[in-house]
DNA sequence: GAGCCCGCGTAC
DNA sequence: GACGTACGCGGGCTCG
């Protein structure tokens, strides 16, 4: 076995700057530097890096200016454009890049890349190196021999002789001379006039090379073709010249010395935060900070020096090892500390150190307004902290909730994302510590105490670019005079939890065990057999194949029947298994999501449950609750008040709610300035009667409450951008009476037509939308010219700012009842917002001063074109609220 | 067995 | 393909 030759790789890069900058098309950073070309080559260049890990490896670049090609032939690529703007601005980075990854290039003036990649072919194979061109270029494919190959590792394909021989019939030497006759358009290579390359390469196959063909050009039966051979002769010489590469290139280096160096890792995550290459820093994998003084704190004097050093510098950042239970419920493991960069500390809570001993000397700083608190989730440090602690001061920088703002949509918010975009590192999540499957509360503590300290330096070192964006961005009020603030109150209503009455909740859990276990039964008889009922996949071969029911539809995915509720209510009628396996599953739901579950997560001491609020999920700035999701307890129905009577007041106390009536509908007016909506509006007339009379053409009190339900839905389907088939689709209509339906809407509202049009131009301008109080919601697809993709943009930007609106405007309203309930002197405590509606506990003799503070601050939050209405209610339980106070309302 | 996706269903 | 925003359950698949 003949030693293995050593193998240079030469790669063509300035032909892959240009391929890339055309194939990607639109790429550009956050602030819209283009960085398409850049990205492609990063790419294609950690590709080559990553599969081929070459031992030497030369970039060939072509030079600036002319080439001797230019002095043969005065046109020589004259017909090229210039090289496009921004494409000429991503040339210093992919310089830099290049630079940091520590690969030689080559480039010599007056010389083209070909040139330079045929010299160190050259070179190479005399002193005994195979060659490997990595290139997508035609053009290179006659140097491909014995011992050098070509690769494009885009598309993939290689090439040696064996392979040019099946493709074009020819040795690879050949194909110059075919070029010659060809020519070639984009180098301005004219070539013989008429000929293309399938006769060329008919020509070649048979003739081998130029100058024999001109020899033998009498032999060629076709005459036009054998006089433009003759009278173009010296065209063909010339073009042949062109093409030739000149593999004689002076250059300096030698191939020997042609390696890829040890990465210059900083300058490359530099780089790539600067371009928002993130997917490169995280293939990287740098680390987080230079692993600072992370200390253990062990004793009260390490306590002490800690407590020093964060007064000293005025901030401090936290970060709470938590486990799976909300922090009301399960005290944190330790405590992350870091006040400088790359200096911090690890307080695991324990016998050594309580958590009550800790806090008692952490509490003044964290009640010192002048020490600025920083963290990644600056609400669950607040829990962790409240156990025994009072209340904050100084909170200031939630890294989270900053870049949910900036953008709420480009990655999940969590700690790791962020600082992979703005820092460009690697947090090593509890399983990468500890090389195990490991929850971070059950870290030991070295490794605790770096997952800890990591994190907290993490959010400190964030901060700053995060609070100069949020400024430069305009997004800073919001942050901090609505957000911010926001995630106190938040923390509070969490800390407090909801009473569930258990018992009541046990037994209508058992209730529908009977009733599902005797549906069970049923069930099974109707299908001649017991099967999983909770299955689509069984219910489907039960229902289709095994009853011969005809199928109405398949799964979203398209692999199966789908049995969904839709379904198996149009089966129900003829077919009894369909309704009792409708029931089964609403019976299902409603044990497992919502009995069970609840009882599992309440706290079994007190009775409460703590969902968690989050801030920083919802693309148009809702909240969302998590761990009991409290935002979607059924309403509906019997079962809905059901479930909710378990929702209790405590004792002494009674529920009351605050429900905005018809928020998006009234911001819907307020945007556009809909004459006939405002009115509506201010009249309190109830607007889906009006709608009704709108789209049916008739007097509003010949409003059926069929027509008031289609109406309704119209409504609906306005505010999420409904098209005229899902309104057909909805109200079971044809889709030219949705159609009609829309038309008429529109001609009566004529403004609300314009504004949604104003909303969705905004949205292709800018790529963004926004809401009323200056909420932000990028809309990437909206250009896109799939247009699934592009309507699926164009409903979201339309929901976005009144979905939005109302998310601005309640938490406004939350922010402010606070210490307006305060100022009363009243001690309720609001418990749950879900989204228009905010559930309050409340001391039962003080009902009636809650009520006024409620409905005056939700009323009077902001002053609208169209007025806000809220409706009270209240008991005491969630499941029997009635209404109360005056005001007639719509529903 | 953990982790993930799917189908489905609940809320506003 | 066709209605916006969420969370969470059980089944069932993949992967180790």
């Amino acid at each position: 076995m003949p030693q293995e030759k050593p193998l240079l790789d030469i790669i063509d890069i300035s032909s892959y700057i240009y391929r890339a900058f055309h194939a990607i098309r639109g790429l550009t950073n956050s602030k819209g530097f283009p960085t398409n070309a850049a990205f492609g080559v990063t790419n294609m260049l950690l590709k080559v890096l990553r599969e081929r890990q070459p031992r030497y490896l030369a970039l060939a670049f072509d030079a600036k200016g002319p080439t001797f090609r230019h002095k043969e032939y005065a046109e020589y690529k004259a017909h090229r454009p210039p090289m496009p703007d921004d494409l000429a601005i991503q040339l210093p980075y992919i310089h830099q890049i290049i630079q940091g990854l520590n690969l030689p290039g080559l480039v010599k003036e007056g010389f083209e890349a070909d040139d330079i990649i045929c010299t160190l072919v050259r070179r190479a194979r005399e002193q005994g190196f195979q060659v490997e061109i990595i290139s997508g270029d035609k053009d290179l494919l006659p140097l491909v021999q014995e011992g050098v190959a070509m690769w494009d590792p885009m598309k993939d394909v290689r090439y040696d002789t064996q392979a040019i021989k099946e493709k074009f019939g020819l040795a690879p030497g050949e194909l110059v001379d075919v070029r010659a006759l060809a020519g070639d358009a984009s180098d301005n290579i004219p070539g013989v006039p008429g000929i293309g390359e399938k006769t060329a390469l008919k020509l070649i196959a048979k003739y081998h090379n130029l100058e024999n063909l001109l020899d033998h050009v009498e032999e060629i039966k076709e005459k036009g073709l054998k006089n433009r051979l003759r009278e173009f002769a010296d065209q063909a010489r010339l073009s042949k010249k062109l093409t030739l590469l000149e593999c004689a290139v002076p250059l300096e280096a030698e191939v020997k010395d042609l390696h890829p160096g040890p990465l210059n890792r900083e300058a490359l995550r530099r780089l790539f935060v600067e371009l928002e290459f993130s997917k490169f820093n995280k293939e990287l994998g740098f680390d987080a900070a230079q692993a600072g003084a992370f200390s253990l704190v062990q004793t009260p004097d390490d306590l002490d020096r800690v407590a020093a050093a964060i007064r000293e510098s005025g901030v401090m950042a936290l970060f709470f090892v938590l486990g799976d239970q909300h922090p009301a419920l399960a005290p944190a493991a330790g405590l992350g500390l870091a006040w400088r960069e790359g200096e911090g500390a690890y307080i695991p809570f324990g016998a050594a150190l309580s958590f009550q001993a800790v806090w008692e000397r952490l509490s003044p700083l964290w009640t010192e307004a002048r020490i600025s608190k920083v963290g990644a989730d600056l609400k669950a440090a607040m829990l962790a902290a409240t156990r025994h602690a009072p209340e904050p001061a100084g909170l200031s920088g939630d890294i989270l909730l900053a870049s949910y703002l900036l953008n709420p949509v480009r990655y999940e918010q969590n700690l790791e994302n962020v600082a992979l975009h703005y820092l460009g590192i690697n947090l090593p999540g509890p399983r990468e510590l500890a090389g195990r499957p490991i929850a971070a509360a059950d870290l030991p503590p070295d490794l605790a105490c770096r997952y800890g300290c990591e994190r907290a330096d993490a959010a400190l070192r964030i901060w700053p670019l995060l609070a100069a964006d949020l400024k430069k961005e305009g997004l800073w009020d919001l942050y901090a005079g609505l957000e911010l603030p926001l995630l106190s109150v938040l923390a509070r209503m969490e800390a407090r939890g909801i009473l569930l009455d258990r018992e009541w909740l046990q037994r209508f859990g058992q209730g529908l065990e009977k009733d599902m276990q005797r549906l069970e039964q049923e069930i099974y008889r109707e299908a001649g057999e017991t099967f999983l009922i909770q299955s689509p996949q069984q219910l489907s071969r039960i229902l289709f194949e095994k009853l011969k029911i005809a199928p109405q539809k398949k799964t979203k995915g398209k692999t199966a029947y789908s049995t969904d509720s839709e379904v198996l209510q149009s089966l129900a009628p003829e077919v009894p298994i369909a309704s009792k396996v409708l029931e089964y599953r609403s019976l299902g739901k409603l044990k497992a999501t919502y009995a069970d579950a609840l009882l599992r997560l309440a706290d079994p001491d007190t009775g409460r449950v703590h969902t968690t609020f989050l801030q920083s999920v919802a693309a148009t700035g809702r909240l969302t609750s998590r761990d009991p999701n409290l935002q979607n307890i059924p309403v509906r129905g019997e079962m809905g008040a059901q479930i909710r009577r378990a929702f209790v007041a405590q004792a002494g106390h009674v529920f009351l709610s605050g429900d905005y009536s018809q928020m998006e509908l009234r911001l819907l007016a307020h945007f556009s300035e809909d004459a006939g909506l405002l009115k509506a509006f201010k009249e309190g007339v109830d607007i889906h009667r009006q709608t009704a009379a709108v789209v049916f053409g008739i007097h509003p009190e010949l409003v059926t409450s069929e027509m008031r339900r289609q109406a309704k839905v119209i409504n609906f389907g306005i505010i999420y951008g409904m098209s005229a088939f899902g309104l057909a689709k909805q109200l079971g209509v044809g889709n030219r009476v949705a159609q009609d339906f829309i038309h008429r809407y529109f001609q009566r509202h004529a403004r609300v037509k314009a504004y949604l049009e104003e909303t969705l131009e905004a949205a292709r301008r800018q790529g963004w939308v926004t809401t009323l109080l200056g909420r932000r919601r990028q809309i990437p697809q909206i250009n896109s010219s799939n247009r699934i993709l592009r309507q699926e943009a164009e409903r979201a930007a339309i929901n976005t700012p009144l979905q939005g609106a109302a998310a601005d405007i309640i938490k406004k309203a939350m922010l402010e009842i606070e210490p307006a309930l305060q100022n009363a002197g009243i001690g309720t405590n609001m418990l749950l917002q879900l989204h228009d509606e905010l559930l309050f506990e409340v001391p039962e003799a003080e009902l009636a001063a809650t009520a006024r503070v409620v409905r005056r601050v939700m009323e009077e939050v902001i002053l609208l074109k169209a007025p806000l209405a809220v409706e009270l209610r209240s008991g005491r339980n969630w499941g029997e609220m009635s209404r109360y106070g005056q005001k007639a309302g719509d529903s």
